[in-house]
DNA sequence: ACAGTCCTCCATAGATCCGTGGAAAAGTGT
DNA sequence: ACACTTTTCCACGGATCTATGGAGGACTGT
């Protein structure tokens, strides 16, 4: 009638996994690792840790599959080891929103105050096919190349306050950057309102854009 | 550009949830909730932990809004939050099944070789409206009370080898319980078998059924 | 071979988590 | 009020987790 013994066993070995999302560096780990795969040292500039704590982390994830590595002389490239890990921690993320108080708070808190205009990206589509709008991707270069919106011009938000001229002046912009809870695009929407630009930002970003299955151009920076 | 205290704080709060899913009692705990709502104590039976240690994990399950609670005079009953938390729990298995391969190895161990046949639930919905099998829930008759496949019969797995009786012989009989990962099935399907009965195993149990918003019948013992 | 780069492994100290028992709280019935 | 049931709270020892710095491994280029 199932070995007690064994059943612990087996959901210990579940519970492994989840460990694996009990801490919070490893969960901004999973969140850079989405947009694309990264160095060791990368991720734990990206993510302000030091090395050895970093590949510390990098390990645990590792252990419980959720990331796959590759070398690369050196350099050690860890990505997600698949889709549905990234649907898992999306889901992670939105369960934690909807029952603990703590999270949209935290969200509110990080992010500003959500007073920007949003768009879902069905609206999106349409409107880039007819030309109606310009679609800017905020994020650091190389996550653009490892995949973005086709079509997307990129402008990481740090560069943005200088080469705003790149942009069309009478144009709608459409802001986006990694995910819903990702503040690079709450920021840029605010510079380029201060520059007296129509800018709309993303109801989310590259993560749930990869996850509904949308098309992905990889490489081509114009 | 986004305060890194705040933005820990923000993976921090999502790490609540996540660390509510690190022990494996708890996703035990969790299971069993899948199945409907259960006292404390009933609770720390059926996971083979002490009351006060099951109360504890409970408490951890509350504050990360995983499950919710209602007062019955002196007792009080535990459910899960929503269905959104019965899904998470369902990807995080699936998830770890997939990518860590102790998981798919501890699952064997416990449910046994599975070397009975299979269906799946798109199969029987229309075998039943059909007539052509019996379909049997062998759950603890509080967790049928709590929701059952409509049309199913119960007869808990602990009483079936007196019970046989009940079923009619000439039929096939679909034989389910709580989720993919429950041994129930598996012990009734054995033991249908051995009295010469044609037996097989739904591939999944109640909470994938709840999950595919298939229709659920409440109460109703025959 | 050798120096340099990038990462992992190891040891350590501090923090957090887990299970256990005893006491306290909340509620019911007499 | 009092006895009784059910659950939570508290304190404590043992185990596990986390961050850090130093040593060691893997690979590249000269």
């Amino acid at each position: 009638m199932g070995d007690p013994t064994r059943r612990a066993a087996l959901y210990e070995a579940l519970a492994t996994t989840g460990k694996a999302l009990s801490n919070g560096k490893r969960l901004e780990l999973l969140d850079l690792l989405a947009q694309g795969e990264r160095s060791v040292d990368a991720l734990a500039k990206a993510a302000g840790l030091g090395l050895t704590t970093a590949s510390a982390h990098l390990q645990t994830l590792k252990q419980a599959g959720l990331v796959a590595t590759r070398r690369e002389g050196t350099r050690i490239h860890y990505r997600l080891a698949g889709h549905d890990v990234a649907q898992l921690f999306a889901l992670l993320r939105e369960v934690a929103g909807v029952h603990q108080a703590a999270v949209p708070a935290a969200r509110d808190a990080y992010l500003g105050a959500a007073d920007a205009e949003e768009v879902t990206h069905e609206e999106v589509r349409a409107q880039v096919e007819a030309g109606d709008v310009v679609v800017l991707d905020v994020r650091p270069v190389e996550e653009y190349l490892a995949g973005h919106i086709p079509g997307a011009v990129s402008i990481p938000v740090a560069e943005l306050a200088e080469r705003i001229g790149e942009l069309p002046e009478d144009t709608e912009i459409v802001v986006y950057c990694r995910d819903s809870y990702c503040v690079l695009a709450y920021d840029a929407v605010r510079l380029l309102a201060d520059h007296g630009r129509r800018a709309l930002r993303l109801n989310d970003g590259m993560l749930e854009w990869r996850l509904a299955d949308l098309p992905v151009t990889t490489g081509e920076l114009a």
